[in-house]
RNA sequence: GUGGGUAUAGCUCAGUUGGUUAGAGCGCCAGAUUGUGGCUCUGGAGGUCGGGGGUUCGAAUCCCCUUACUCACCCCA
């Protein structure tokens, strides 16, 4: 084999389409639920932009991004949904014509990240973003969105992680108490947490080595640091989430790993999936968009990545009851000489709005209906000589077999006929799954 | 970036202590059935055994290198 897709990216083949399909019109749905608009930014921007909002020493920038340069330029794949959102946010100047902006987006984000089971180089997110707000009731609803998209899909047992990184002072106050908390037993940490110690004090506290856990026992939790303003938020946080039936774990571990988040921050996490548990991140980032250019407004969003939802449809068994529906109609020839009769009954029917296809590999007329069967079509339309002469066609429907003639001119109405008696006895979904 | 595992037909996989023309199931194509599918039977196509080098009379099998895939760590969707 010499060309294959590039590592870390994948054909999503055509048997995979209905279920991705599944996602996108799930989230769709859901947006138009509660008033968010699609925008769709484009794939690349200036690199720059990458490394103001994301952050100059988060891994992303440092050593993830796909970036090209042309004529002085240097511009990156987008890492992630945000960005891009915002800076078109400002662009376009809502910040003063309507500051109030809920918005989504559905696409492709691009990591140079080494792939494995749940993580790919190239990966679809569905983004959710309400931009120009304080409001906790929009924290609220975005957790409760995300949740609610995985619910549709059937995927329940989810967990709902919330902690709040409070604001940039909160934050510089809480990272020094945690640095004077781990120096006196530095040297007793792996050697992991000690790089972490001075590169990102805070993922000393993330850590999983067994010692490192117990020497972390007691160490300073951020929510007891929050200024007054910004545990009123979260406490507004937890007593909407409560009033709307959402049960969620608070967990002063999560630490989100974009410079940009500030207060609220939460993750869905379906624990049966392992290491990569985590289906949804999402938060606050109440400075992003003046960072971009724009007047001081907060904003709240979430990011949900197909390639873990897919693999909980899979492994749950979900996503084999996703057929699509094959054209209805097979039109069979019985002799070769009928083969421009077939092609233009086919078209006929096309413009008549039925779906039509017929034999074009030369295959003998048992063949053609064996094909008709197993292809998941409903009626076989059988045009031979006979047919011809008589200005009729053969109609068999093919998981009763029963078969009939119907003269040429009314063979798309009896069709239809079929069709409808077929379909009003069935369920949705009747196809595939069985 | 670090560490482990795996590479044989379109797919899922066998291949015995190295031994002659590398197999099975499924799928595909055809015939039995010269105009009627889903079952059955018969036959067929399809493989540089990931690539390169080495050991050997002889390598899918043993050794080295390499590439890809995969899993985990890190981090994250």
């Amino acid at each position: 084999m010499d060309y294959r897709a590039v590592r870390g990216m994948r054909d999503v083949l055509p048997e995979e389409i209905p279920a991705w399909e599944r996602l996108e019109s799930t989230a769709r749905r859901l947006a138009d639920l509660a008033g968010y608009r699609e925008v769709r930014p484009p794939l690349l921007e200036e690199t720059d932009l990458f490394i103001r909002s994301v952050g100059e020493v988060t891994d992303i920038v440092e050593k993830e991004m796909f970036t090209v340069r042309k004529a002085d330029h240097s511009f990156t794949l987008r890492p992630e949904g945000t960005a891009g959102i915002v800076r078109a946010y400002v662009q376009a100047g809502y910040a003063k014509r309507a500051p109030l902006q809920k918005l989504f987006t559905i696409g492709p984000m691009f990591r140079y990240e080494k792939p494995q089971k749940g993580r790919e180089r190239q990966f679809t997110q569905f983004d959710m973003e309400a931009i120009g707000s304080l409001d906790p009731r929009l924290d609220v609803e975005l957790i409760d969105l995300a949740a609610r998209f995985f619910e549709e899909l059937g995927i329940r047992g989810l967990e709902v992680r919330i902690n709040s990184m409070g604001d940039g002072e909160d934050r510089d106050r809480y990272r020094e108490a945690v640095r004077e908390f781990v120096r006196p037993n530095l040297a007793r940490y792996s050697e992991e947490s000690r790089a972490r110690f001075e590169r990102n004090v805070l993922r000393v506290l993330d850590s999983k080595h067994p010692g490192d856990v117990e020497l972390n026992q007691g160490a300073p939790r951020i929510l007891d640091f929050l200024s007054d303003e910004n545990r009123a938020h979260f406490e507004a946080v937890e007593r909407h989430l409560r009033s709307i039936g959402r049960t969620v774990v608070v967990d002063p571990g999560i630490v989100r790993g974009l410079d940009y988040y500030t207060r609220t921050i939460f993750e869905l996490h379906y624990p049966d999936l392992g290491a990569r548990s985590a289906l949804c991140g999402g938060g606050r980032y109440d400075h992003l968009v003046e960072e971009l250019g724009g007047p001081d407004l907060a904003a709240v969003g979430f990011a949900i990545g197909f390639t873990g939802t897919l693999l909980v449809l899979e492994e749950l068994g979900l996503s084999e009851a996703l057929a699509a529906d094959a054209p209805p109609v097979y039109v069979a020839a019985a002799d070769p000489a009928c083969d421009d009769e077939v092609f233009r009954l086919v078209c006929e029917l096309r413009g008549a709005g039925l779906g039509a296809v017929f034999d074009s590999a030369g295959k003998k007329l048992g063949k053609q209906l064996k094909a008709a069967g197993t292809g998941g079509h409903a009626v076989a339309a059988i045009l031979g000589p006979d047919e011809l002469a008589g200005s009729t066609v053969q109609l068999k429907v093919l998981d009763t077999g029963e078969q009939r003639s119907v003269p040429r001119d009314g063979a798309a109405e009896a069709i239809r006929g079929i069709l409808a008696a077929r379909g009003s006895g069935a369920a949705s979904g009747e196809r595939g799954g069985a």
